[in-house]
DNA sequence: AATAAAAAAATGAACATTCATTCATTAATG
DNA sequence: CATTAATGAATGAATGTTCATTTTTTTATT
């Protein structure tokens, strides 16, 4: 799984031949099928086990009761720093959510939201409510939310830019002033 | 080229094998590399085609004079609309932004600002100088501006929003308030 | 206008390559 | 000895590209 992260994430579903994954992990093409039914499952299996990783990451220390403003600036640095941290990950969800794998676990996911979105949804249903956010559909406050932080990542793990640590927490900012009323 | 458009945006490059385009060009495989030597060719030309039809569109009527934010609000608007409007053209970027074919490209388009961009960067540069929009860099700020709207709209041709005229605009001045003082 | 010759374009079967997957065989483990 | 795992060559499907052949268009000649 980690032989199939590292040459997905550097150069995409079809820059990653089963036999290259295989010589990666230092094993035969074929006992990659002793474990994994088919490259398909292997792929998902590993954007499972991502998530699971990234959702633990950040609901670590969430300071569950802070103002709103707080939480959502906190929210917002985990997720960031997460990637910055693991520009690998970024670019393998980055490629999965582009791929027919993405797409319909994707639609489940904007209806039934899961965990880890939980916390962000929160925030929004509590700040409209309370009259400190935006009224607008939790799709669009999470657009105006993640859409920079990925944008951003995305140029940053490409080595396009350089985030530095005043700068990240100013963009926090600048996005909770998008959806701050 | 029409074909391999609508091809490439529907199921992306690896759903979109030369001889389907053909097909749905209605000539025969041989045929189309009379006009192009590869697929690469044919693809990168499609992408250019459909780069100079957005920044033509986009400069199409554009308040030059106009004060910052309305010039800001005015370009935004714009590319939402084409996006919407041609959802198939967007598709076909995403993929191809994402993919070998564009990274290199990005490259150049990060540091040499093309036209089109140059639209954008001018608001930009007035805006800090002028104390109206925040100091940050361009790539950011261009982040916070683009990175909700191509959120968005990947959404919204996915079918999982819809996007209502009234909602663009608070949209697009959410994004202001995201990146003005 | 009519015809012939030449050039250009279209065709699609054949080719070469890539790649996921299989499986008979060998090695390791309990 | 039995069971499980690993191996990697072989398989077959998919796909980009080529090219000899056919069809269409253009040019030249009568």
């Amino acid at each position: 799984m980690e032989a199939a992260l590292e040459l997905i994430a550097e150069k995409g579903f079809h820059g990653a031949p089963m036999a290259e994954i295989a010589e990666k992990a230092k094993v035969a093409a074929g006992t990659i099928y002793t474990y994994f039914e088919s490259k398909d499952v292997l792929i998902n299996e590993l954007h499972q086990e991502l998530e699971k990783r990234i959702t633990f990451e950040i609901q670590e220390n969430f300071p569950a009761f802070a103002p709103l403003r707080e939480r959502f600036l906190y929210l917002f640095g985990k997720v960031l720093q997460y990637f910055l941290k693991h520009p690998l990950h970024f670019r393998f969800l980055e490629q999965y959510y582009n791929s027919p794998y993405g797409i319909s676990l994707r639609r489940e996911r904007i209806l039934g939201k899961s965990e880890g979105q939980t916390l962000l949804m929160d925030i929004f249903e509590q700040g409209v409510e309370e009259n400190i956010v935006k009224k607008f559909p939790n799709g669009i406050l999470a657009s105006l939310t993640f859409g920079p932080l990925f944008f951003l990542v995305r140029d940053h793990t490409l080595g396009f830019i350089n985030l530095e640590e005043p700068l990240l927490e100013q963009m926090a900012e600048a996005c909770w002033d998008a959806i701050k009323i």
